[in-house]
DNA sequence: GGCGGTTTTGCACCCGCGTGCAAGAAAAAT
DNA sequence: ATTTTTCTTGCACGCGGGTGCAAAACCGCC
């Protein structure tokens, strides 16, 4: 009768024999709209209730072909803005009803291989988040099996058969060139991240496409490798420090806030520059970390809940990809610049 | 035969099937320590590889009641001792064969309810990872269904029932305050984070007694709420604006690096203070950012991936609790302090 | 060729629950 | 009271694969 140690796993039969009624009986109770009378409803919530009843998932996932699962593949954890998405993300889903299984994938071939154990587990959607993850790469993924959706979560994806969940890169670095230009910089510096990734390729077209528009000159570009604020910094005093040092820019316009606050440091503590008195720096993101007063950044706030719950909608239906790639920011104006 | 579309699953059946064996047989192909012949295991291996079968880890779980999932509960995605640490397990999980249940708690009560669904996916093991989890509650989670295994991460529990896996605190902000003494400062304050954590009891009460016997008097404690540098940033500037202004400390000492960097934020573009030159600060922890030429704050190195294996070894064993709250990690000097 | 012994293999049954259908009970209609 | 109609309930079967045991196939040997 009673373990005699461990816990004793209690399924709907248990529950169903102390109610008096069959295990299918049990079921019902729990489904919303099954056809139950209220009186066994009623036996059953009870010895539910007395037992400590809870189905096991695993089971209703083998048998409903819905695990209720979602993968989140993540490559860099020292990304605010990865951290902040996957926090504003696992609980928007965990609200909605589904459980995030994590994969922490360390490079490409790492990234294949949690896809497909994501895909053992029967998740029912993998959301990549992150630039490291090869497009091509993604197309052969999805022939694994059981892997029902693939999301490109802040970034577009070229593949059609992933839905990208964004905001509109070019669109908001318009704006903040538009904004670098009215007040009155003229020599900026675009810091670019690394070459793979689409928010490099459209960020940085956007800039340069305005601002030859609005000054009628090309804009200098120095591309980062990564998104280390530590890398940026060397990167950037590097550049600063050797044949360039001539033509200092009046502004550092940044792919991200993770490259702007290692430009700043760059410019401050190497460059012996004042920011944003001799150099001004816009970033874009507004991590958390972009409001502290070392830093006060000026930059692009995007719309994470926003996309978060479009994230929701997409698993809920059967959505278009299209709507989902033009949700709008907001620039937010700091001391920086 | 096809599907006409979506994908076809493939079971151990189809395997068989073109194999030309039964379900079981393809079944000992795969483990490793079975009674199989050559011939066939080669047969099988070949019919797997041409189906693209990967076994289902949902029925497997189901019916070895082993889930190969491991549950991580963390409560503050802002802390990047957090966020360093969930990167570094949940990678080392997956590489010793699980993988990562992520539950991002919002509260107690949603640790609580969180503890449930992680139990209901049938997790090998849950960890807490965070100050904010509350132990008598714990006692009642242990009791839910299934839940195999509880792992505090980072800090003791007092919980019996549960694994504690953290460095020792005691030693080792015993060893910071040697290291604070012997530069000569003289009037410490130390930054403590909420009261609830053990953290904030063993690393302050470490550093009180050992000051104590080292000068010979009591040192002053500032309570800040919790761990962020904001809110650091905030109380810190408070109290040394109000009464205590005359006795300005020559050394902040810091329960962790988050609060320090509140700390330094403080001194300087509040306090108009210099650091190290007028008042020192010390952090715990060694996150990524403490290195930051901003900083450049002394502090405690967690030995983190020690304490991942540490997790390893529980989840593959019958450990007992206690060697796993001893483990040392070092001091990192730098120019804060 | 027959025998004891050792691999190999197949099979019944189980993990805990969901689906569709048919039998049973209760309510409504005649 | 009898027949319909409707609501409840029970059950066979399936999800994909793991365990223990017994039958079958293999082996060397006398």
């Amino acid at each position: 009768m009673s373990a005699p140690k461990g816990f004793e796993t209690i399924t709907a039969d248990d529950v169903a024999q102390l109610a008096g009624v069959s295990r299918w009986t049990v079921h019902r109770a729990f489904k919303k709209e099954a056809s139950i009378s209220e009186k066994s409803r009623g036996k059953v919530m009870q010895a539910a209730e007395t037992l400590g009843y809870v189905p096991d998932l695993l089971a209703v996932s083998l048998a409903s072909d819905r695990s209720g699962l979602v993968a989140i593949l993540m490559d860099d954890f020292a990304n605010p803005q990865q951290t902040t998405n996957i926090a504003l993300l696992s609980s928007t889903l965990r609200m909605a009803g589904w459980h995030t299984l994590l994969v922490h994938t360390l490079d490409e071939d790492d990234a294949f291989s949690g896809l497909l154990h994501a895909s053992q587990h029967r998740v029912d959607a993998a959301i990549l988040i992150g630039g490291r993850f090869n497009d091509e790469r993604l197309a052969a993924a999805l022939g694994a099996q059981r892997l029902r959706r693939l999301i490109v979560y802040g970034r577009v994806s070229q593949n059609p058969r992933t839905v990208s969940i964004c905001c509109d890169d070019t669109v908001a670095m318009t704006e903040i060139t538009d904004y670098v230009h009215s007040k009155g910089y003229r020599r900026p510096l675009f810091l670019a991240g690394p070459p793979t990734t689409s928010a490099h390729l459209l960020r940085k077209d956007a800039f340069l496409a305005r601002w030859s528009t609005l000054a009628g000159a090309a804009a200098d570009v120095l591309v980062v490798g990564d998104y280390d604020p530590g890398h940026a910094e060397a990167c950037l005093t590097d550049h600063l420090s050797g044949p360039a040092r001539q033509h200092v820019p009046d502004v550092v316009v940044c792919e991200t806030d993770a490259i702007a606050m290692g430009a700043m440091d760059a410019l401050r503590y190497r460059l012996d520059l004042r920011v944003p008195h001799d150099v001004a720096v816009t970033g874009f993101d507004d991590v958390p970390y972009a409001a502290n007063k070392n830093y006060d950044l000026t930059t692009y706030q995007q719309p994470n809940a926003v996309l978060a719950n479009a994230v929701v909608e997409v698993l809920k239906g059967t959505q278009d990809t299209a709507p989902f790639s033009q949700i709008a920011g907001k620039l937010v104006v700091r001391s920086s610049a």
